[in-house]
DNA sequence: AAGAGACCCTGGATGC
DNA sequence: TGCATCCAGGGTCTCT
């Protein structure tokens, strides 16, 4: 599941494919990929399209095009990027194609569909209301407090408000939430300052650290030359439910919060009584 | 306004 | 072995 630091690979890792690189036609194998304009405007305006630059905000990869619109890419759940040589037989999953003049594809690949593309005057329209980034300076225990002042929801399932903070999913989600030792059935509104404090920086940490090690993979996320991930070694509680816990050795647990799969240690995050 | 839940999708895992 | 069911979760939408 691409969150900050897989985007944030394949945006630098694509830069080095793409920028410069010059659109000489589009193959849509399946329309639902496109969600704006329509189909048939969306190939007619990015044939003969150059990139001249690659950048990531939250979840999204921007591409800034020679004629001043934004290509905007959401990966979801599955969504992958690829180039290769045109050559390549084609995968049943990928969707989208911009072949280039160089002889490569670009392919966004995506199994489950989940992905979308947007072609937009101003990145504004899609990520407009996202909020700051983890490792911008904005992003910071006084504007925690502030956000999360009188929430009654689960700081779980606030940090996965892209509104709030953009890029964190579920798996940063709990590893932050254990490095800063916090339940994550906690109402946000009830964080004491020490731990609003506790909590932005293991978010720093943690993004900090799966950008290093060039993201988690866990299935489907792969860099676009094809390879994988190293995060996924340094996993402390997601999806190790019924291991001891790596600090304490108590047995991590796992349980549901909104809707998503929550991993955590009933010892070293307890729900009340510090 | 905030929070809960449905929905979109498919493939892999699980159960019988 | 084969078939049905469940589960994964990012983001958007609806409902209360």
């Amino acid at each position: 599941m691409p969150e900050l630091p897989e985007v944030q690979t394949i945006a630098m890792a694509l830069a080095g494919l793409v920028v410069e690189r010059t659109i000489d036609d589009v193959s849509v194998r399946w329309p639902g990929i496109v969600d704006r304009p329509d189909v048939t405007t969306f190939v007619a305006m990015m044939r003969g399209r150059r990139v001249t630059a690659v950048s990531r905000r939250g979840k999204y990869l921007q591409c800034a095009l020679d004629n001043g619109r934004w290509l905007l890419l959401h990966l979801r759940m599955t969504g992958e990027m690829r180039v290769l040589p045109a050559a390549v037989a084609f995968d049943p999953h990928e969707h989208l194609i911009f072949h280039l003049e160089n002889g490569l594809d670009w392919r966004f690949k995506d199994t489950r569909k989940f992905g979308r593309v947007y072609l937009i005057a101003d990145p504004a329209e899609v990520v407009g209301q996202l909020g700051p980034e983890p490792l911008d300076p904005a992003f910071s225990p006084a504007y925690l407090a502030r956000v999360l002042a009188g929430r009654q929801a689960p700081i779980k399932s606030l940090l996965l408000d892209q509104r709030l903070v953009a890029g964190l999913g579920n798996i940063y989600a709990d590893e932050a939430l254990f490095r800063a030792r916090i339940h994550p059935l906690r109402a946000g509104g009830s964080l004491e300052p020490a731990e609003l404090a506790a909590l932005v920086e293991a978010i720093r940490d943690v993004i900090t650290q799966a950008i290093a090690e060039m993201g988690t993979t866990l299935r489907d996320y792969h860099r676009p030359d094809g390879s994988v991930g190293r995060f996924q070694n340094r996993l402390q509680v997601f999806r190790r439910q019924g291991e001891p816990c790596p600090r304490c050795g108590a047995i991590l647990q796992r349980l549901v919060v909104g809707g998503r799969s929550t991993h955590f240690c009933p010892q070293d995050q307890p729900l009340s009584g510090e």
